[in-house]
DNA sequence: ATGACATGTCGTACATGA
């Protein structure tokens, strides 16, 4: 089963690239951010006609995530994370699909920091932090996809030193990404690609994708049941070079139907970070 | 350090993005 995120920066502007990607890559199930779209104006018959179902949190001009499903029934089980309830922006979207939990997310950019937004990514950080303890919890094979709008690494920036001051990569940023890691998620590309320079965005500027100027900042983190599963995880890097296409590139895994590897001893900061 | 480019909006400039 290939379980794919796709930042594509407005859904209907986007309409002919996402659908040649859903017919070229052919992914089972597909969580979309930044559809920039109203409810009511999410391209659900041309998305239903290439044979997805498909649930969505949309919003006027920014924001807005989805979920799509060619492998069986989308039982959606919560819009917008919990924790807040004057936060308004569709930013996660979660279902069960095919015996995996789904939370799809878009995470704020935060920039400029400092700054009220950047205040709001980390609130917003925490809030994921603690749902998805639960999640864990639960024991369910559970997948968190989405654009995080974190570098984690140096190796995930092609010039670490100029984007140090940047929200995507300020190392309260990194250490809350390290911090959701450290319960016990798989960085599914980075586990499957260790020491590779690897992006999933290149911005419009300056040529940026022909110089492969990038930054990795769209996720799939496995829970330990699901990371047993893992075959593949692999960006669809051509589809940035397409005309009229996001400045995202899809990011997708390949889960088989039972367990590929022993599952791993868990680390004793995992064992704590349980409890 | 700046700006390059792209989106959507009751546009014709602005807010937002990363």
């Amino acid at each position: 089963m290939k379980i794919a995120t796709y930042n594509v920066n407005g859904v209907n502007g986007r309409l002919p690239v996402l659908l040649r990607w859903l017919e070229e890559s052919g992914p089972d199930i597909v969580c979309l951010q930044e559809l920039k779209a109203p409810q009511e104006k999410f391209p659900e018959k041309a998305i239903r006609d290439l044979g997805y179902e498909a649930i969505w949190h949309g919003q006027k001009s920014w924001n807005g995530v989805a979920i799509l499903s060619r492998v069986g029934e989308i039982h959606e089980t919560r819009r917008g994370l919990p924790g807040d309830p004057d936060d308004l922006h569709s930013r996660y979207i979660e279902a069960a699909v095919a015996g995996v939990l789904i939370g799809g997310l878009y995470l704020p950019n935060g920039n400029p920091k400092p700054g009220s937004k950047f205040d709001y990514k980390l609130r917003w950080f925490d809030r994921l932090i603690d749902h998805a303890a639960e999640l864990l919890g639960s024991g369910l094979p559970v997948m968190l996809a989405g654009d995080f709008n974190v570098m984690p690494t140096d190796l995930d920036v092609y010039k670490p030193e100029r984007w140090l001051d940047d929200a995507l990569f300020a190392p309260e940023a990194r250490a809350a990404y390290a911090r959701l890691l450290g319960q016990g998620w798989t960085d599914a590309l980075r586990t499957l690609h260790p020491g590779e320079k690897i992006y999933t965005f290149w911005d419009y500027f300056r040529n940026a994708y022909a110089r492969n100027a990038g930054l990795r900042i769209d996720h799939l983190l496995l829970s330990p049941v699901l990371a047993d599963r893992l075959v593949a995880a692999e960006v669809d890097r051509d589809v940035r070079g397409w005309e009229k296409t996001s400045d995202h590139a899809p990011v997708w895994v390949e889960l088989a139907d039972k367990p590929q590897r022993r599952r791993r001893p868990a680390a004793a900061s995992e064992v704590g970070a349980s409890l």
